[in-house]
DNA sequence: GCATTATATTGATTCGTATCATTTGTTTAA
DNA sequence: TTAAACAAATGATACGAATCAATATAATGC
């Protein structure tokens, strides 16, 4: 089970929830249903008709969809903290293209459509600030995506070094270490002796010298050259899903 | 230079773009601005008024901050696609608290943020639409950075399969391929003989079984063993950014 | 049907990085 | 100042996966 305090924590914390206020979030709220669903059970089937949207506060489902031919394929897994079936709304959708079923023992709360639009709609406002949150996380996967994009350790070194030069006058850069290198190594999943290994490399190199808790980059243009950091390596890494016959 | 069809089709894929009707985004773009920057040119400085967010067309720039003691360091690195500081829009922040950079000439269009929450605000619709857009996308980048997240080899194809089971009953489950392996191989990131080598090795090991263009799982919760897929994969993985003093 | 080409498997080798073990260097505190 | 504790560097080795090379199997066209 899960207490109340908990749900207020998970829910308050979503970015759809986060930037209401307490009267909007209170009238959400009134319409709000907890529930639990036991292992193969199922929130919703396919076609069902989409009038609320779920969070999940614990355990894990699956949303998969069933081909003319009865082939199941699994879509995506929820978990804590995640919402489902929200972009339905947004798109007013009426139907679920997708089933949910339980995976493990899990708790629920579900959302009415109607109700969380109604806020938006009457109070532009609030449609804004969520957006805001929206454009933060997306932000933030966008660099967490390209930073687990950089598959080696030294595209991973390199990389941390671009992102933080400070004070670089023309072609020079400096990076400030004020936590020890073997947490920064951490950071950077790479091992501590790896690291070391790599800035002995990269000094021997002439790309970087050493000096008492600072770094200096000799010539950024190299660096860049050195890496093979791709230029977009923003986008469409390794596709999460595969789609048969798409 | 980059061309006009070109401009077209960047602006009109990006989320906050792609859900307005022809008449908003004419409205739009009537106050929008296409403008290039040379290398260590800003776009503008930390503190300034911020009334506009911006596009990236072509090149690369920084975002930075700058600390009372002079520091500097880069918060952000945007692309081709990427919009920034629209996030500060959305928040009604009325300064940048950061400076923008081009790294490589580079070319931007930028938006008057008045003329964009006009539009949200009067039709609360267009801004649910763009909801919709940025929903879909949190959506897969949490799909993207799972994925990315399992670093080995064995465990991305575990991941892949415990993913894409069709027709499980039971313990038991089928993942048909309808793709050649090799590009299901490219698709996780694996070298077609590795890949090979792998499903060798899980049918010696009696997790699988194969079967032209078939998969056979034969006890799903023994291949869950065999991973060692976190069970809260998703969240915060590798920090994007060491942010020294924070 | 056979030849041709694409795809898949298998083996041998190499490369990058983790791991384990040891040494050197640097703080911290008695 | 010296010992103790911690951090960093260096060496040796192990392991996963890429790469290169060869062969086997399947699909395609004539």
């Amino acid at each position: 089970m899960i207490t109340d305090s908990h749900i207020i924590d998970i829910v308050s914390t979503h970015h759809l929830f986060s930037a209401l206020t307490d009267a909007e979030f209170k009238q959400l709220f009134a319409t709000a249903k907890t529930f639990k669903v036991e292992p193969l059970e199922n929130v919703f089937h396919q076609g069902d008709e989409a009038n609320r949207f779920y969070l999940v506060l614990r355990g894990h489902l699956k949303l998969y969809r069933t081909s003319p031919s009865g082939q199941e394929k699994v879509v995506e897994v929820m978990r804590q903290g995640n919402t489902f079936a929200e972009a339905l709304m947004f798109n007013n959708k009426p139907f679920y293209p997708v089933a949910a079923q339980a995976v493990s023992e899990s708790e629920l709360i579900s959302i009415d459509n109607e109700t969380y639009l109604k806020i938006l709609k009457i109070n532009p406002e609030a449609g804004i600030a969520i957006m805001a949150n929206m454009s933060i996380r997306l932000h933030h996967d966008l660099n967490e995506i390209e930073m687990l994009s950089v598959e080696n350790a030294k595209n991973r070194l390199l990389l941390f070094l671009l992102k933080n030069l400070q004070d670089n006058n023309g072609n020079e850069g400096i990076i400030e270490l004020d936590i020890p290198k073997r947490t920064l190594a951490s950071l950077l999943s790479i091992q501590p002796e790896t690291f070391s290994r790599l800035l002995k490399k990269m000094t021997k190199e002439g790309l970087i010298e050493e000096r008492k808790g600072l770094i200096r980059i000799m010539d950024i243009d190299a660096l860049y050259a050195a890496s093979d950091i791709p230029v977009q390596s923003v986008t469409g890494n390794i596709p999460t899903q595969f789609v048969p016959g798409e």
